[in-house]
DNA sequence: TTAGGGTTTGACAGCGCTGTCATACTCGAT
DNA sequence: ATCGAGTATGACAGCGCTGTCAAACCCTAA
């Protein structure tokens, strides 16, 4: 093929040219709309594939008055979260033929509830886009879903705490995993076990909290008031919780789950400065599935978000058109229960 | 003002006629164009306010041939790290009115260079965007930066390890900062320093090794070949340099220097299992100030890239007009020296 | 054979904006 | 008063695409 094929840009205009038909038809043809004849179908594919024809997506747009943009709204959530809802909703997009445009709240702007929405109005305003995904703790801010709702721009929001009604979300089931958790950790031998609380307003840690009591009810095994420390998700609070947990050398819970990996770290450090070897005398495990889960030694059993599959979700239920006009709902994703060492009583 | 003046999308049109003037006057008063009245500019200005009037990038992009987005390529660098670039690269892209466009290389399209410059050449075929931003080690891809120059498409290089000539670069002196950590370290009077060298194939090892030496040097202190271990970044090569620079508890260095914080935190876990007291029997620092850093008890002394900024200048430099038609510059940012508890000898 | 219904195609306007070029206006120097 | 050289403004086309609507075509049933 000759080099200004490659160089220069094709448009639907030639290739409706070459290929001996209206722009229409081209168009038609790429955009798979019915009616087209399989000849010219083919004719006119062919024709784009030589010229490497990629439509111009400002005309599109102004077009169409569509801008084949999502925007992926976040306000300071942890770095590995947002890449990764990030590489997910990005898949999506290139999957459909959108883009995504991140869009992040500056820490000046963070302020009340009303002032984020208006924030995101402005954003909005700015860039009109088909879509917006609202990250967790956006997701729960009932201004800025009501903002979103007045510029009739359809949303999706990423595990938001609430069971919304007609609002399009995906989650995981954060009970369900803290109870398989419980559940592995009791399989295991385990009979006393300790609870390292999260922070008492993320939403997340009523929820760890509650699959933990439901394992242990279930397995009509007791959870002592001693063995439940309130912590904050900070390795720092792990510490201390830890070493409230191991005070007594002699009888100490066989084992910790804490709400998170920075926490079950904090828990590791403990251990390790006690001479508590794990998880020979005691497993630990967090959550989240930080890379810290990875690094630390021993390697920590935990539980693994679906957060890609959140992004990539999140997008496909915006722009997919065959999702379209289906009613709003509630996607639940499936974690995962990341065994490691931590936590991993080795077979004899 | 009246409700449907908050829903509708105003148009120039509008504004022109409110304002009585020309769509042509109002689109001079919006660029910040020349020749236009004061009191007219002023008029404009008030209607566009009061219509709440934002333009529509679709439509400006299709008029002036461009499209007011910025892509930031990357190809699987660590999450933090695109996290600040792409942080600082938007915040210039709000200031400038752009937006960026993320535009990470699917890891199954990893392969050689060539097809990376493929892929690279697909992806901004699909999406033609004003600038383009790359990030290590794609910017380090003679066949990436052809393919770009080819497609004539402006860009900046993120952190290139050569010294490029006629091409736009931010990045930062890595040479000059190991040089000053060291410094640090003898300055506190330190005389015998290990040094854990990075991976063998990231540019930056070297760097950080010769800044090293060279500090050393210039205290007229030896570096004993013993005291310089081949690590590769991860967690446990600073596991296994450290074991080896420790190995006699006798005589060790009283301090080491990891080419980052990963190996950084794999010597502190050592020092903590042998009982050797971080800062007061042996410093420890690291490289690159990542979250670790601050998790760590006790935390890193480190250095602070200026990633964000350098996200920043990238987009600056790309898109700033009073920047334009400068020539091109690899511009140095400064680093950070942090200084925290694992190499801070505290005054008595 | 023809009417009627579906299928396939194209002509054309126009999305909201900017570039180009022409026009009108202003003011100091003559 | 008159010219020239800015300065300020507007008319108009057209960026590349899609929506609308009309036309042409093909087939089957009567």
């Amino acid at each position: 093929m000759s080099a200004d094929k490659r160089a220069m840009k094709a448009t639907i205009t030639d290739v409706a040219k070459i290929a001996g038909v209206s722009m229409k038809t081209v168009s038609r043809v790429l955009n798979n709309e019915p009616n087209v004849a399989v000849k010219t179908r083919e004719k006119v594919l062919a024709v784009a594939a030589e010229l490497r024809y990629s439509p111009n997506l400002a005309a599109k747009g102004l077009a169409s008055s569509k801008s084949y943009l999502v925007a992926l709204v976040y306000d300071n959530p942890s770095p590995y979260y947002i890449a990764k809802i990030q590489a997910g909703a990005i898949d999506a997009c290139r999957k459909f033929g959108y883009h995504l445009v991140p869009e992040p709240l500056q820490l000046p702007d963070v302020g009340d509830e009303e002032s984020q929405a208006e924030t995101v109005r402005h954003l909005l305003h700015r860039l009109p886009v088909d879509g917006v995904i609202l990250t967790p703790p956006l997701s729960d801010s009932a201004s800025t879903i009501k903002a979103l709702e007045d510029m009739k721009i359809p949303f999706v929001l990423v595990a938001p705490s609430g069971q919304e009604n007609g609002i399009n979300a995906v989650k995981m089931d954060d009970i369900q995993a803290a109870r398989e958790m419980t559940k592995f950790l009791i399989d295991q031998g385990h009979k006393s076990i300790g609870f390292i609380k999260g922070h008492p307003e993320h939403s997340a840690t009523a929820l760890r909290y509650e699959g933990f009591r439901d394992a242990m009810a279930n397995a009509k095994l007791t959870v002592h008031s001693h063995d439940v420390i309130q912590g904050d998700f900070s390795f720092r609070s792990g510490v201390n919780a830890a070493e409230a947990l191991l005070a007594d050398r002699n009888s100490h819970p066989t084992a910790i789950f804490a709400s998170n990996d920075d926490m079950a770290a904090g828990v590791v450090s403990v251990a390790s400065r006690l001479g508590i070897t794990v998880p020979d005398e005691l497993s630990v495990c967090g959550f989240d599935d930080t890379p810290l889960a990875k690094i630390l030694f021993p390697q920590l059993t935990t539980v693994q978000q679906p957060i890609y599959e959140m992004g990539y979700h999140a997008v496909k239920t915006l722009v997919d058109p065959t999702q379209k006009s289906k009613p709003a709902e509630t996607r639940n994703l499936d974690f995962k229960l990341v065994v490691r060492d931590s936590a991993l009583i080795k077979s004899t």
